[in-house]
DNA sequence: GAAACCTAAGCT
DNA sequence: GCTTAGGTTTCA
């Protein structure tokens, strides 16, 4: 048989080492051996035997390298389909992230095997004859006193020495210890025991001659079981269902009336009784949208990209809910991604509750067990449809149909860790590969998305009325600015004190949003205007009222706050800027009959507080309901009426592009909180600049303005879509050294950019300069941005590479890092 | 990132 | 002649 080769990434973190390497497969593993399994390799000088996943085999190989062989298979089937391999090595380069980081989104989560190296004495009488060195004796002791099979882990821990591998190699040759190797499963697959009648067609009458009258408990089980008609049923619900004990069945089991057996099950981490959610019929609307997209499904191969821009409430959820339905028609699957899964529980609620079974839900806030074993459903086909939360992209289905982005516009959707990709692009991506659909839904799309379905990159679909053709709420903007001409001090403008209290008195609930959490947003000396910041962040602290504390938003660093001014020593610490703690307050206080209730980051952090949250909401007893960004999403109560913005200008004055953006889709979202039911809603947006568009479009509903308002700006002042921006912010602890670095960093950036004679480097490498955010969690950050056309990004890309990576000037990085991000989410 | 390799210095 | 500590080099 010829020789067979694989390329293999190595676990190994060092960016130098970052590449494919080439083993040799043995000819005893050519029939197993498969793209997407793991195995064991030797690697480096002392061949350390390392885990790697094998991503492609090749038949030959051009003898550049002295090849080493493949030691060991761990996996006994690939763990990832070939498409999957293909999209991490896209993402690498896309993104500009190690290959290993790029798979490790996809792998099942956890590292579920384990290997180990177990040593043993092999043999002790030669053991005698040899003169051993200081450590090698300490090695034979540790065996002799501690087990003979030890983990190499267990020894090293015991024996600090560096040339430990040396010495156990060297024990070896001389044949004195012997190693082995051993795969241990860490996330192991959970059974339980189950019962089954072994006699299934067994009638009732047989049953009580066998087990006897007088036994009248055990025949209960036995009627029991004989209800479930053939289906066989865990243990411990059968105890629980005939509140019998153990040791009855166990009298059945030795009777020969049932089968105890050990079944496999899956950890299912959606709790409780999900009610069945009913099918709905479609509005014309709905259905005109549902009907394009499944005829484009069927006819041509390229056009399955589409928008769907529809209204708050226009009932989007509906129509993912049918297509879903179709693709199971097709045995297809689907992908259902939403922006976070604690934020949007009734969506989740409404697929299980319409697929049951079907569906498996993934997201970050899963134990390893819950998370190996929706994989393991979605990997082995035991379910068609994976709901989850960005990396549920991944999904490992092999008969991918469909891709839902519900809320596309939302910040989630982008990775802020390596490697830091974009779910949209990477559905796109997967879409192409797999000839699936795509799906992105909407009521405020990003500028982004929305220009490529003006371009054509995506086919736009519009809903534009609610579902149960209610209005869409009345937005009032007021003027904070005359308020306090008038002299009203306070956080609410007379318009929405009134509000609430005919809202109150009407018997319908109030949400208020603010998007800042804390009691004030920072703290200051009146005499010497001292601000009290984070150490280790550089940014003012918020204080919190609850713990009486000040705290860092950024490091969660936690202080007293200060009675005197620790510069000037005067008494006169004033606390400035309100936050929803404050809200809250000051709510329950203008309130006091009204049940309020606040929730953000800070009230939500127990496990369950978040859903009994919304549960009091939906059971009406919760008249105000104070929230940060959590309230603005996927949230549907009948009965809300009245949305009150506190301060909209929040999102709009910080420094960075996408604030218009952020404040127009924020007071749209929260908007159409209001008003989902039969009764009208009326919004009130408080701030200090009325006549900014974003707020403007935001009163008006009117998306498309506020689309053309906005990319003319970007377009002038080159924002993205128009440009991609990389950013790259330079960290560390030494500002001097920082600095310098960034500085050399960019005079490189900038003469490669000139060698392949890009236009205008000048001026579109910009930097470097302090980050807006300087210092965090102890590290100085300077950024350079560097802002070219979709036709340049690929040679700037690996400029940037060249040049902070694989680091082609050796410049001296010791000490710090880099941040590279392809079109971040913001420029802070 | 980790281990072998390399070198120089310290110890007996 | 050995161990030890630190720096450098390499990984198929």
């Amino acid at each position: 048989m010829k020789k067979k080769y694989a390329q293999v990434i190595v676990d190994n973190k060092a960016t130098s080492t970052d590449k494919l390497y080439t083993y040799i497969i043995k000819s005893s593993m050519l029939d197993m051996l498969q793209e997407g399994m793991r195995v064991l390799v030797p690697f480096g000088r002392g061949n350390k035997i390392v885990k790697g996943i094998v991503v492609s085999i090749e038949e030959d190989y051009d003898n550049k390298y002295n090849l080493k062989s493949i030691i060991d298979i761990i996996d006994d089937k690939p763990l990832i389909p070939k498409d999957l391999i293909e999209l991490s090595l896209w993402m690498s380069k896309e993104y500009l992230s190690s290959y290993l980081s790029a798979f490790q989104v996809v792998l099942p989560p956890g590292n579920y095997k384990e290997v180990q190296t177990i040593v043993s004495i092999k043999d002790t009488f030669k053991l005698k004859h040899y003169k051993l060195n200081s450590l090698e004796q300490k090695i034979i002791n540790l065996l002799k006193i501690k087990g003979n099979n030890l983990k190499l882990e267990t020894i090293k821990e015991y024996i600090k020495n560096s040339n430990i591998n040396s010495a156990i190699k060297a024990l070896e040759d001389k044949g004195l210890i012997e190693t082995t190797l051993e795969i241990e499963n860490l996330v192991g697959k959970k059974y339980e025991k189950y019962v089954s009648l072994e006699n299934k067609s067994i009638s009732y009458d047989d049953m009580v001659n066998i087990i006897g009258t007088r036994c009248y408990k055990q025949l209960e089980i036995a009627k029991y079981l004989l209800s479930l008609k053939g289906e066989d049923i865990s243990l411990k619900e059968l105890m629980k269902k005939t509140n019998s004990s153990l040791s009855t069945v166990k009298a059945l089991e030795d009777k020969g009336i049932i089968n105890i057996y050990n079944k496999e099950v899956y950890r299912t981490p959606i709790k409780g009784n999900i009610p069945k959610y009913k099918r709905q019929l479609l509005t014309p609307k709905q259905k005109k949208c549902v009907d394009e997209i499944m005829n484009s499904i069927k006819g041509k191969k390229e056009d399955k990209k589409f928008l769907i821009h529809g209204v708050t409430g226009s009932g989007k959820t509906e129509i993912y809910l049918h297509l879903v339905e179709e693709m199971l028609k097709f045995g297809k699957e689907s992908i259902i991604l939403v922006p976070e899964i604690a934020l949007t529980p009734q969506t989740i609620e409404r697929f299980v509750g319409r697929f049951g079974d079907n569906v498996a839900v993934l997201h970050s806030k899963l134990s390893n067990g819950e998370r190996f074993d929706q994989w393991r459903k979605i990997k082995e086909g035991k379910v068609k449809i994976a709901v989850g939360a960005r990396s549920a992209v991944f999904a490992p289905f092999n008969n991918l149909g469909l891709i839902v982005i519900d809320e596309e516009h939302e910040n989630t959707y982008k990775s802020s860790m390596n490697p830091k990709y974009h779910a949209i692009e990477v559905a796109e991506k997967r879409c192409e590969q797999t000839g699936a659909c795509l799906i992105l839904g909407s009521a405020t799309p990003s500028i982004e998305s929305y220009y490529k379905a003006k371009n054509g990159k995506f086919k736009l679909l519009y809903l534009d009325e609610r579902i149960n053709s209610s209005e869409m709420p009345k937005v009032n903007i007021i003027d904070m600015r005359d308020e306090l001409n008038r002299g009203n001090k306070s956080i609410f403008s007379k318009a929405l004190y009134k509000a609430i209290d005919k809202n109150l008195r009407d018997n319908k609930q109030t949400i208020l949003f603010l998007n800042r959490r804390g009691y004030s947003t920072f703290v200051s000396c009146r005499q010497c205007g001292y601000v009290v910041k984070c150490n280790s962040c550089d940014i003012a602290m918020t204080y919190h009222m609850k713990d009486n504390k000040l705290k860092c938003h950024y490091c969660g660093l936690a202080i007293n706050p200060p009675n005197i001014c620790p510069v000037c020593n005067s008494k006169y610490i004033k606390y400035f800027g309100i936050g929803t703690e404050k809200v809250e307050n000051y709510t329950k206080k203008m309130f006091p009959n009204a049940v309020v209730k606040r929730m953000d980051m800070d009230t939500t952090t127990k496990k369950g507080s978040y859903e009994s949250i919304l549960k009091d909401m939906q059971n009406k007893k919760i008249d105000i309901l104070i929230g940060t960004q959590m309230v603005a999403k996927g949230l549907d109560f009948e009965n809300v009426t009245l949305v009150g913005i506190i301060a909209a200008d929040t999102s709009l004055n910080l420094p960075d592009f996408r604030g218009p953006e952020r404040t127009f889709q924020l007071i749209t979202q929260v908007a159409g909180r209001a008003g989902r039911g039969d009764y009208e809603g009326k919004v009130i947006v408080q701030t200090y600049t009325p006549e900014h568009y974003s707020i403007q479009c935001a009163k008006e509903h009117d998306y498309i303005s506020f689309y053309n308002k906005e990319i003319l700006l970007r377009e002038e002042f080159k924002y993205p879509p128009f440009v991609n921006i990389i950013s790259i912010i330079i960290y560390g602890e030494d500002q001097k050294l920082v600095m310098n670095r960034s500085k050399e960093v960019y005079k490189h950036l900038l003469n490669e950019a000139f060698d392949i004679n890009y236009k205008d480097f000048k001026k579109n490498i910009i930097g470097p300069y302090p980050a807006p955010l300087e210092k965090i969690k102890k590290n100085y950050r300077y950024q350079i941005l560097i802002k070219c056309k979709d036709d340049e990004l690929e040679d700037l890309k690996r400029i940037v590479e060249w040049v902070c990576i694989l680091n082609k000037y050796k410049l001296d990085y010791q000490g710090i890092k880099f941040n590279i991000d392809i079109n971040p989410n913001s420029i802070m």
